[in-house]
DNA sequence: CTGCGTGCAAATGGTTTGCACTACG
DNA sequence: CGTAGTGCAAACCATTTGCACGCAG
């Protein structure tokens, strides 16, 4: 994503512009391995080396309440983060903790089927996401097509 | 959960038994809201005043570890811990953040009938979760069932 | 007996907070 | 210009760790 559309997103939410919200959201989108706020940092600061630890996570607060951005559990209890492009599920690797997007809409609309006749006793639904966890199958010649 | 049948079950997976790891697992048992380790130890203290914080966290390792027990994380970076019945999937409460489990073995059926024909690109599935995020309906008298 | 498990307390590490300063709009 | 955003460093808090002692097998 370049800068100026980066911009623009953040504008769109209404949302002050400022270098470090436009390097913070840019990061995460090169990033795309759902980095971490550290991985964030650390990448972060070959542009803006003065960046502090604090306004990056409060940077990353505010994507995320305004949805540009999502947090992303890991079993580790650090979080990772998204760029929020539609509804996606995740695929967990056992192996490398890689963490790579899934999207499907035969899969969602399957689900959704299932669950608009079978309802949830005294549960209201708002979304629904699989944590798909597995292995990749390392080719030996490249990276992933998915990563 | 009785404390022969907490004892049985931790022997039966070859661990030592401790007065420690017993209390642990039952009170994970008996708190059945997937309690954090907070909750675990503040309960636990009522019949073991002495047990400390790092016994909890090691214990709750093992039991992990050994199956007995599994690990839920959250949007708030703490864990909480779960007795492992049977695969089930979880139903997160945007309101209270109570978590819920949610068995339905058609749902597993649907999903694994699924993804044996569409196979994702270069990686194995081991397991499929899914995270159900919404509301509970409140009624008036009274708790959830489920709670 | 012998080593694994426990208690304790200090250390860790990711994240948060408070405050003075800066700059976006 | 005024307020929301930033930088910095200290604080926080869940979790981990190291070590001496105790108890399960």
């Amino acid at each position: 994503m370049n800068t100026a559309d980066a911009i623009e997103k953040i504008k769109q939410k209404g949302l002050r512009v400022t270098p470090q919200r436009v390097a913070v959201f840019q990061t995460v989108w090169e990033l795309n391995n759902h980095p971490t706020a550290e991985d964030i940092i650390r990448n972060i600061r070959k542009s803006h080396p003065s960046i502090s630890v604090g306004t990056v996570y409060k940077v990353l607060d505010t994507l995320v309440a305004s949805q540009l951005l999502e947090k992303v559990k890991t079993d580790k209890g650090t979080m990772r983060y998204d760029p929020i492009l539609s509804d996606h599920h995740h695929l967990y690797c056992k192996v490398t903790d890689r963490i790579v997007d899934y999207e499907d809409p035969e899969l969602d609309k399957m689900l959704e089927a299932f669950f608009s006749k079978k309802k949830i006793e005294n549960f209201a639904i708002s979304d629904i996401k699989l944590e798909i966890t597995g292995t990749f199958k390392t080719k030996a010649h490249g990276k992933q097509k998915n990563g």
